[in-house]
Order: structure tokens, then C-alpha cells, then sequence
DNA sequence: CTAAGAAGTGAATCATGATTCAGTTTTTAA
DNA sequence: TTAAAAACTGAATCATGATTCACTTCTTAG
């Protein structure tokens, strides 16, 4: 016996690890999943192709690791919008799905790699646990709702299901193929419609173009 | 001397050749050009891959083809607002860019294809074909406005071009990465923006959630 | 310092999809 | 009916990018 990982190496491995989900990330980013080449990427971390394969037991593999990377950059922000102390629950869960939905228009190349880009069974798999980590947040969110009294006994689990399918389901439309609505209409009618959902009274959003025809007035 | 084409063959070669671009177009409205394959195509064409190479000497032409099929038919919806007889220039060309973007926004795959998709040299170069053909038709529309004096004497052909850039510079940023904006923020502005250009007086535009807000009240 | 055990390397191999081409079928004019 | 000229075919070949693996370098315990 002599050899044992230590924790410098651990470290040091923690940190090749980071450095490719980055580069990977930043390849989705231009161009989606099919942007990200393992030779291209190897070179972009000063490692041979093979290294990454010591990280990595796949293309597929590595690509579910920049989903659920990616998604987790997602999963913070809506972190943030619903815990906003000042504000109350449903306001709170509306800046979330408002966020969620500008981010994704924002950055529509990685937005339609996530959620529509047509890609291996692996990375289908990790939307479904993208989807649940997404859920799981709001059904949070939702609960403390329910304790405070600003939203209604019901089935956060359930809920908050039905509330990440609504959003997602705005943004695929505009984002893939067949949708008959435009994307903002879509996004403020699918967030007006969660809220009306989980509050059951009528909510308003405001609406961008207002504070567009606003300043140009 | 025996075999001579004739206009029996030459209608059918005409017809298998639009089979192509038609199934080409189906595919690319599918899953952009990277899912235009020969294998494919051929077999939904009902043509040996060989075949194809008849009628397109290579998939960058085929591609190429299929880019100049789907823009003749985004030129002829925007030729149609153009030519409605009942409405002013302004207003024609307003809703000729308003069709343009609307559609690109309802069929985003096959819009990001003819945009941003990352694609061969020669399929760039249609693209720039393409703008131009818009430009041309704008163009016309522009000095049918100033003859009818509802629009200021300009010159047509650059106003035209800067038409069309900034609604395609509109559209690519929401399709693409790098924008600040949002989509129909961003459209409704370059709209009235390209409008005060050619017209040189304040020209609003009809916001959709207007129509949406007062729906739902 | 040394040898066991990893980690890292990159050229070789494999898989997928574009392209070619030798052979087959179709079409036409004489 | 025939032979020239296409058109068509699809298996073979080529190109690109993922994956492997024999080898080298690094790290650690003794």
C-alpha cells in the first residue's frame, strides 16, 4: 500500500471538475448541447480528452452534469425572488415565476437547450428532476403561505406541480414549435393564471409594455 | 444522338425536386438545418441518398435551397401586408413587420434556423440574400408612400435596408444571447421606431396586452 | 528513496452521417 | 426495336467527432 487520495488531491480534483462544468456551460451557453465537443472542451481546460473521461463516464454523462449545473444557477435565483423578506407569499412567488421566465428569454439559446433542445435520454431524465428540484422550492414557498394565511389550505406538493407545469409550458411554446400565443402574453397570462391558481382571487401583473409606452410618452 | 430531355421529364424532375425542399423544410422546422440528414430526407422523399445529389451537389447547397424555400415564404406573407389596398403605407408597413416578427416568434425553431443558427459559409451568404430581398420589397412600399405623400421624399433603398436591420437586429437578439431587452418589448419598439424613421413623426403601436388585460377583465 | 496506485495523456479506434460511383433502369429519337 | 443518354440506386468510402487504452507522470506511505 502507498498511494491514497488525500484531501489536496480531492481539492485539486474538486477544482477540474468545477473548471470543466464552467467551460462546458459556457459552450452551452453559445450554442447548446450540441456546441459542447470533447476535444474542443478538453483544450478550453488545458486537459486531454481523456481526462475528462476520468470526470466524466460520458458525453451523456457530462451533459446531464451541465443540465443539472446549469439548472442549479436557475434554481438560485428562484431562491432568491421567494425569499424576499419584506414581501408577502404570493408576491414573492410571482417575482419567482416572472424571474424564472425572464431568465429563460434572457439567455434563449441555453434556456432552449434546457428545455427543448432535442437531446439524449440521460439529459431528458435530469429535466425531470429539474422540473421536481423546481417544484419543490415553490411547494416551500407555498407551505409558508398556507402558515401565514396569505394563501388558502391545499396540496403544496400538488400545487406547486401544477404551477412549474404551467410556467414551463409558457416558455416551451414560445421557445419550440407549436404554440398559438406570443411569448410575453403567454408568460404573464401563465403567471396571472398560477397566482389566480394558488391565491384564488383575481391577480394582476403588470404588464412591461405599459412601462414601455410610459417612458416614451 | 438518342435520349433528349423533354417537358414530361422536365415536370417531374421539377416535382421530385420540390418534394425535397418541402420534406428539407418539414425537418428544418423540426429541429433547425443540423436536422436536415440525406439518409433521411432521401427516405422520406422516397429517394435513394444518391438522388439527392441529382438535384443539390451538396447538403450546403440543399441547405442553401431549403434557406431560400422558407424565405419566399416569409416574403410572401410580408408582400401581403404589404399590398393591402385599403391601408395607408404606414400603417402596411407597420404590419408587415409585425407579421415578420409575429411568425418568427410562433415558429421559433425554423426562425432561429434562417437567423442564428450556426451554419455553413454559403448558408450565411443566403442570409444576406435573403435581407436584401426584404429590403427590396420594403423598399417598393416605401416609394409607393412617398408618391402618395404619406410618407416624407427619403431614399428608399437605405431606409429600407435599415429597416430591415433593426427588426432582424430585434428578432436576433431574443432568438440569440446577448440582448437586453424582451421580445415584444423589443419588436413593438423597433416597430415604432422604424416607423418614426420613415415617417419622421410619433407613431404608436397597439400593445397586445391591452388586448390580453382587457380579456381577462 | 522507492514502489504501489492514481491521475493524466493523446494517438488509435469506433460510430455516425455525408458523399461517391459502378452498376441498373428509364427515356427518347431514329 | 435499338442504342445513346440520362436518371436512379444503394453499398462502399470518407470525414468528423466520441471513446478507448497503453503508456507516462504524479502522489503518497512506508
Amino acid at each position: 500500500m502507498a498511494y491514497r487520495e488525500t484531501s489536496r488531491i480531492r481539492e485539486r480534483k474538486q477544482i477540474t471538475r468545477q473548471t470543466i462544468l464552467t467551460n462546458a456551460l459556457r459552450l452551452l451557453n453559445e450554442s447548446g448541447f450540441s456546441g459542447i465537443q470533447m476535444a474542443t472542451l478538453a483544450r478550453q481546460c488545458q486537459l486531454a480528452t481523456g481526462t475528462l473521461y476520468r470526470y466524466f463516464s460520458s458525453k451523456e454523462a457530462l451533459c446531464t452534469a451541465v443540465f443539472e449545473h446549469a439548472t442549479i444557477i436557475e434554481i438560485n435565483r428562484v431562491a432568491a425572488q421567494l425569499q424576499q423578506a419584506h414581501k408577502g407569499v404570493p408576491e414573492r412567488i410571482a417575482d419567482a415565476l416572472m424571474t424564472f421566465a425572464k431568465r429563460a428569454l434572457r439567455a434563449p439559446v441555453a434556456a432552449w437547450a434546457l428545455i427543448a433542445e432535442p437531446v439524449e435520454p440521460a439529459v431528458s431524465a435530469a429535466r425531470l428532476r429539474y422540473r421536481e428540484q423546481y417544484a419543490t422550492l415553490f411547494a416551500q414557498a407555498i407551505d409558508e403561505g398556507i402558515v401565514e394565511r396569505s394563501l388558502p389550505q391545499q396540496n403544496s406538493t400538488l400545487s406547486s406541480h401544477a404551477l412549474v407545469g404551467a410556467i414551463a409550458e409558457a416558455l416551451i411554446g414560445p421557445l419550440a414549435q407549436q404554440n398559438q400565443y406570443q411569448p410575453w402574453q403567454a408568460i404573464s397570462a401563465s403567471v396571472q393564471f398560477c397566482l389566480q391558481a394558488i391565491t384564488a382571487t383575481p391577480y394582476t401583473i403588470i404588464c412591461p409594455q405599459q412601462e414601455l409606452s410610459h417612458e416614451q410618452r
